[in-house]
DNA sequence: ATGTCC
């Protein structure tokens, strides 16, 4: 056995590790892995780590944490920096919901009506010249979600948390709008998928703008949430909000590493919610454990298994548009949009359940309480023929 | 993902 030879690359920077965190029920692409792998080749990477609904994004993967010192990577959070989940607890018993009724009204996409700076003030935030964009779900995987409780698992915490079995809850899934995607250009345009040493003054200056992106998209979605309690004629309170794309610094041992997140929920911040598709379960869950192993951080989600293109091309053969308004839960999915009715489609996405089993055989999650669809919003606009 | 390609 030879214990001398060093690979010539690892020798001028040694590679991260690499872990994924995935049970083989959970198929990883293996255009996901290849991207976690080139990843943690990057300068100053510690750890890569890749969660159950790791798959392939543009360039770097979504479904990862990465853990590097003395460089920070904008391109690795991407472009929709600070976007998250918020969970309401709604002042509303499941039986009064009128899922038909509340389609009709809702409206989270028009310009707010209200004094927007006003509103960022009050959440923590500065004006930053997006506005006007506050208050807006935003696209693509984007949603704001009326759910009722399917089962209670973990009793204690639940009410712990304040909530009740026979109330209705509002999900939002919205992020920083046109303004996370403005910071992430202005760095592409310097340093395209290059980092930022982190003692630079324009790593500093990144940092701040990312932390007010973050505030924004967090002020956005208890917006979204107002708008939306308003529209269903009820009042709420916020569970929780969570971030999924963020990099923040983590202070052990006397070193600063920089916790990247890619569509990764934190595992050190409370309970989170992980959402299923449209068309499945969502999960309230607990962290619990030791978060090393995962670079403190959990699945987001289920996971894109399809490409939108591969998405509508199949699933068009499958199901008319109509009938994906209509769930298996009997909720309704209002989403106008023709093409992305199809891309988001629950089929298009990994199962929710065993991303969830995966995160519990792997010590990070117990769950609390799985949650049904009622009523999603997507879209109104766009009717793209 | 994106005041998203006019």
């Amino acid at each position: 056995m030879s214990t001398s030879s060093i690979e010539p690359s690892t020798a001028v920077a040694p590679a991260a590790t690499v872990r994924i965190i995935a049970s083989p029920q959970s198929w990883v692409e293996g255009e996901a892995v290849r991207q976690l792998e080139a990843v943690a080749r990057l300068p100053g990477m510690r750890l890569a780590v890749g969660l159950p609904d790791l798959h392939p994004g543009k360039g770097a993967p979504v479904g990862a944490a990465f853990e590097s010192e003395g460089f920070l990577y904008p391109y690795l959070v991407g472009s929709d920096i600070g976007c998250g989940m918020g969970l309401w607890d709604v002042d509303l018993p499941v039986r009064k919901a009128k899922a038909e009724r509340w389609a009709g009204k809702l409206d989270l996409e028009g310009p707010w009506e209200g004094d927007a700076e006003a509103f960022l003030a009050g959440h923590g935030g500065k004006a930053t010249g997006f506005e006007a964009a506050l208050g807006t779900v935003g696209g693509g995987n984007h949603f704001a979600e009326v759910q009722r409780v399917e089962t209670v698992h973990d009793a204690r915490v639940f009410e712990a948390l304040g909530l009740r079995e026979e109330r209705l809850l509002l999900l939002v899934h919205s992020g920083s709008r046109g303004l996370g995607e403005a910071i992430l250009r202005t760095h592409v345009d310097r340093h395209a998928a290059g980092g930022l040493a982190a003692q630079t003054e324009e790593a500093r200056a990144y940092l701040e703008r990312h932390d007010g992106a973050v505030t924004w998209a967090r002020a956005n979605r208890a917006l979204v949430a107002e708008r939306a309690l308003q529209g269903i004629g009820a009042t709420g309170r916020r569970v929780l909000d969570v971030c999924h794309n963020s990099v923040t610094a983590r202070h052990a041992e006397g070193r600063v590493a920089w916790l990247h997140r890619k569509g990764a929920a934190p595992w050190d911040e409370g309970p989170v919610v992980i959402p299923g598709s449209r068309g499945a379960l969502s999960y309230l869950v607990l962290p619990v454990g030791t978060g090393e192993h995962s670079a403190h951080s959990l699945a987001h989600g289920a996971g894109r298994k399809w490409t939108r293109t591969a998405a509508r091309e199949r699933l068009k053969e499958r199901f008319t548009a109509e009938s994906l308004t209509r769930t298996v839960f009997k909720s309704h999915v209002i989403c106008e949009d023709r093409d992305l009715l199809f891309e988001e489609a629950p089929p298009a996405y990994k199962a929710i359940d065993r991303v969830v089993t995966d995160l519990v055989e792997a010590g990070l999650v117990r769950v609390v309480a799985t949650l049904a669809p009622v009523l999603t919003y997507k879209t109104r606009g766009r009717t793209a023929e």
